[in-house]
DNA sequence: TCTGTGCTTGACGCTTACGTAAACGTAAAG
DNA sequence: CTTTACGTTTACGTAAGCGTCAAGCACAGA
């Protein structure tokens, strides 16, 4: 057996910053608002696989358009500490709140796609008839 | 036969922001936008069905994330009239990139509600053992 | 006629989420 | 030693999406 097997890897702002494709500003900007908090080496910011998990999800939830304080939320909800049955209770309503946030996020999706899908149908058929090959005679809301 | 069977309802600028739970505000500016026409009588707005469709599109967009630039692309695609051949075209290939946005916001929403349920899971389990049922054995990130 | 009630158009304010310099530190390379 | 690369803080700028007055019109009822 030994010990420190792996160095546990890190990365500077640059690393990550290319990495997840956003700029340097970004990142500093989400630690400034407590989403990040990096190692300092002397003024240098050192960031671990935490930081860089962090950052992944911090993305994944803009995408989903979620606010910053909403991410925040979500994101500090996977490093919970165990803590008093308060706090568990707590954790737990934000978890059904949430929930319920991205189902209603999920059936806006599901219609949308649906009516795209609709949409797109009319275009095929629009193409065909400009074309020649027949005339439309779908129903046109 | 007759004419005019149904009067074709209308609403007015408070029944639309009541039926949807938005502010005056919020309504004109999505008009300033060019998100909505609504039919002016006077000086006042009178808002049709086809208003009212819209608003809710708008609104469905606003849950899903999307800018109101975006939303107003996504919007007209539902009014688009037939055209020619390259507006189609160019609407097919709107209609792919809105598909393939959607459908990664979905997989995003499916990998959190995952982990949520593994961070709930977690909460249950820390719960019962705080209650003196069994001690957690489970590992922790 | 006075008082609401509901609508209108500005116009300024505010928050979020960064962009964009400016000015400086540090360490390696030429 | 100077340049270059990479990092830092401070701070002002900006676009989006409204909130919030202010001031005024139009019509209905007491």
């Amino acid at each position: 057996m030994h010990n420190n097997p792996v160095p546990a890897q890190t990365w500077s702002i640059a690393e990550l910053a290319a990495e997840y494709d956003v700029t340097l500003r970004t990142i500093r900007f989400y630690e400034d608002r407590g989403l990040l908090t990096p190692e300092r080496r002397g003024t240098v910011r050192v960031y671990h696989s935490r930081d860089k998990v962090r950052l992944g999800l911090i993305l994944r939830g803009k995408r989903l358009g979620f606010s910053l304080d909403e991410i925040a939320t979500i994101v500090d909800m996977y490093d919970a500490e165990p803590g008093e049955e308060g706090q568990l209770v707590y954790l737990l309503d934000q978890i059904t709140h949430r929930r319920a946030d991205l189902e209603q996020r999920r059936r806006d999706i599901d219609e949308t796609l649906q009516e795209l899908a609709e949409v797109e149908a009319r275009c095929h058929s629009d193409l065909n008839s400009l074309r020649g090959r027949t005339a439309p005679t779908h129903e046109r809301r």
